[in-house]
DNA sequence: CGCATTGTATTGGGTGCCCGATACATTTAA
DNA sequence: TTAAATGTATCGGGCACCCAATACAATGCG
């Protein structure tokens, strides 16, 4: 995993196979802006060297789904992410539910 | 606000004055490792700039304390930080409480 | 076919994060 | 008053992220 992007990219295709587009317009809705390509595409090309998505074209688009091996890197980026925020997102979130 | 290191650091001090070994060993708690100090005091250097922290020599220790400016900046960090990852979040702890 | 549209990809430049190494300052202990 | 310990700070290099600009690839349409 490289970082907080790869994190989140990760986890929207381990949801659904998305093609670049797709997942900049997902970014795009809980960010300030849409990431531009110069941002995703690097980031896309690392996940899918490191195997842990796998690139398709369909046309003119580029889907990549996950692999196991990325459901594996997903689960551990997601630990360590609660592991480091976890104290500030349970201050928010309440810890007792 | 830089980034999540210094959301991290901001939300330490908000709760608690602290100096910058404090603020790495509780650094150290949720992360895999202490970060150096080339990591630590470059970002609360960055933060007494912007006036978001105050330091304050005490013996051989510098003790940070948060400003009004440094509340605000924190309130709005906190805000982006689960607009970014809110979805991450919720689907670990459950939206309906 | 020729051309616009849509999607993919790279490059260059800037910033934040991170470490290891080094240096400086202050206090404590010998 | 030296010397060690503790804390602060900077420097250099590397990687992740981010954008703007540019180019390429594939499709759709006149």
């Amino acid at each position: 995993m490289r970082g907080l992007l790869s994190f989140q990219i990760l986890w929207l295709i381990s949801r659904e196979p998305m093609n670049g587009q797709q997942i900049a317009l997902e970014l795009a809705k809980c960010r300030s802006s849409k990431p531009t390509p110069g941002t995703i595409y690097p980031a896309l090309k690392e996940l899918a060297n490191k195997g842990l998505i796998k690139p398709s074209r369909k046309g003119r688009q580029v889907v990549y789904h996950i692999t196991e091996e990325g459901r594996k890197g997903l689960a551990d980026a997601r630990r360590y992410f609660f592991q480091v925020f976890g104290e500030i997102i349970e201050e928010e979130y309440g810890q007792v539910c």
